[in-house]
DNA sequence: GAACTACGTGCGTCGTGAATG
DNA sequence: ACATTCACGACGCACGTAGTT
């Protein structure tokens, strides 16, 4: 009886209903709606009862019709629950919300092509005034990806030849705090387990350990490559275990370096008496490993905040910044580093 | 001079940008994007060859006016990094853009109670069709939240008690399978590090761990309270450390295991030869932990699941659902674990 | 001039009904 | 009759202009 399409969308009370219920017109409806100035205190509170009595709320999606932007910016995000970016994506969100604006998660599954372009092409579809991606992964340049002209991108953790404005936590300066530390501690050379391959921040700590060690004139021993995860660094682990000439280790991550020393463990090698073992990140539970972990703390808080400012400038301007912004890193000593046995 | 307003809003070309590039009307263009059949092959052809030269992109936020829907679902979430809600979400967004929606996120930053108030009211005005709520702490009651009436809603992990429905892990049975566990290994009793009082996850494994002890007729030691963090699993863990008649501690999550067993170490207790240790949650790290936890797991990714196949549901009916999930658990014995010394 | 009302317009999309071939 | 296409209007909001008290 009261319906008034076949297909029955809930549908709110509108402006109209709540102007009726006051006794208004739709026009001080809105003007309280936004917060004007120019209406009646006594007016007010009676369109503001109205509001609630009828259970009125503003039509977002009219509303982003009509002023043309939608105050939501899009994520693309791989591997949410992964350490890193999840407390990168909780920054972001945090600074997000702060300015009153929503953000719209993207998850991309699987680091396949096809379905990193898919991601960009249907989150271009949607409501949202600007885009930050959050992949670590390589996948970005090989398929040049065609982002909808004019919609704001930001980039957290990629390389900087992108048009896009890059933030970054400074891997190199991390890298060589763990690198610099060990050999300051008197080890003759110091062992890297890297990140995955596709991963800029592997890449980049990878680089910036054998430059350290080459600065130094130590010799750099064969990297072994991880994947991020504890077992990754455990099975590692397990061969430098058996080797006696290895004395410090320098795990690209915190996971890997739980691993690495669940092994050490295992194999009846002490730590650090007689492995150093430095991680990478700083969690939490870092310092509750056993030994409690030395490590580099990165600020994901900050990566996430500068993203943010940045993506609000570009859209603020309308215009297409390039900025690389490096967060600094520090070197947190806890106890499974120290001056080798020898 | 080809501006049309003094505020210059970025607007994309819209559906009468691409018909007059393709010399047909706008709705035979809507038809197009819609997929429509009743268009013929050469116009359809004409139609997208259009749309590819004019940057054309479906503008969400007219679409949703018309349709009623959003296609976006809310997340409304506290301390998103923590380990557990990282992975649920993670879950609710796969789940989610699966479906081909948005989701939506509104982080709480902290407990307050206005705060969360304030967030429900505010992400009301959002362009969602429908909020999952996935907060561990009480707040939900205490004030009467008043939630826009219509608006579907799915709670997880908090109390059955609220006239949503309700996703959860079976708290109860993992908390009775830890205790068991080390009961049947010969324990006389089990110490238990709980989490936060206001936590309904840390009150329902508690109050099963109790249960359970009492069932068995053996005495219930004073409840540890912590707060999910390591730390305060260390804290305990010192003070346990020094009570030799402790051989069997059931801490509510992994992390305070892991502190746990941190100042069972430093104080030169054996972890499980003076002292057997199990976790909840099993975390990937867990694994690795020294020794290896035994611990409970618990699948985030089900319950993600269900709270989405719930909400979809909801909206689909456009009803009040308030059915309970309850997702099972899984004991995982590792080496943290064994038979009391004695 | 302050505080409003009344009315009209446009944002982009898409269902409806009518018109074209 | 039929397939294809078009013109119109409405979704809810925000503004502008003109008029009222």
């Amino acid at each position: 009886m009261t319906r008034r399409s076949p297909d029955a969308r809930r549908r709110g009370p509108s402006m109209a209903d709540v102007a009726r219920e006051a006794g208004v017109s739709g026009q001080t409806v809105s003007r309280v709606a936004n917060g004007k100035t120019n209406v009646d205190d006594a007016t007010r509170e009676r369109v503001l009862a109205a509001m609630r009595s009828v259970g009125y709320r503003p039509n977002s999606a009219a509303r982003a019709l009509r002023n043309g932007q939608f105050r939501s910016i899009g994520a693309i995000i791989s591997a949410l629950p992964t350490f890193g970016n999840s407390r990168t994506l909780s920054a972001v969100a945090s600074a997000v919300a702060a300015e009153g604006l929503t953000i719209a998660l993207m998850p991309v599954t699987q680091s396949t092509q096809s379905e990193v372009t898919g991601a960009f092409s249907w989150l271009s579809e949607q409501a949202v005034d600007g885009i930050i991606i959050l992949i670590e992964q390589h996948q970005l340049d090989e398929n040049e990806i065609e982002l909808p002209k004019g919609l704001p991108v930001v980039v957290i953790g990629a390389d900087a030849r992108h048009e896009h404005p890059v933030v970054d936590t400074n891997q190199a300066e991390g890298a060589a705090f763990a690198t610099n530390h060990l050999l300051d501690l008197g080890h003759r050379t110091v062992w890297h387990i890297a990140g995955p391959p596709l991963s800029y921040a592997a890449e980049r700590r990878q680089r910036s350990w054998r430059a350290t060690l080459e600065r130094a004139g130590r010799e750099t021993p064969p990297v072994l490559t991880g994947d991020w995860s504890a077992n990754s660094g455990y099975c590692h682990g397990l061969r430098l275990a058996e080797d006696p000439s290895v004395t410090a280790v320098f795990a690209a991550n915190d996971q890997m370096a739980l691993g690495l020393m669940r092994a050490l463990h295992e194999k009846g090698r002490t730590v650090p008496g007689d492995v150093s073992v430095v991680g990478f990140d700083d969690m939490e539970e870092a310092a509750h490993f056993w030994p409690p972990l030395t490590t580099v703390r990165q600020s994901f808080e900050a990566v996430g905040r500068n993203a943010v400012t940045a993506l609000l400038a570009e859209i603020a301007n309308n215009s297409q910044g390039t900025a690389v912004v490096e967060v600094p890193t520090e070197l947190v000593v806890r106890s499974s580093t120290a001056a080798p046995a020898g």
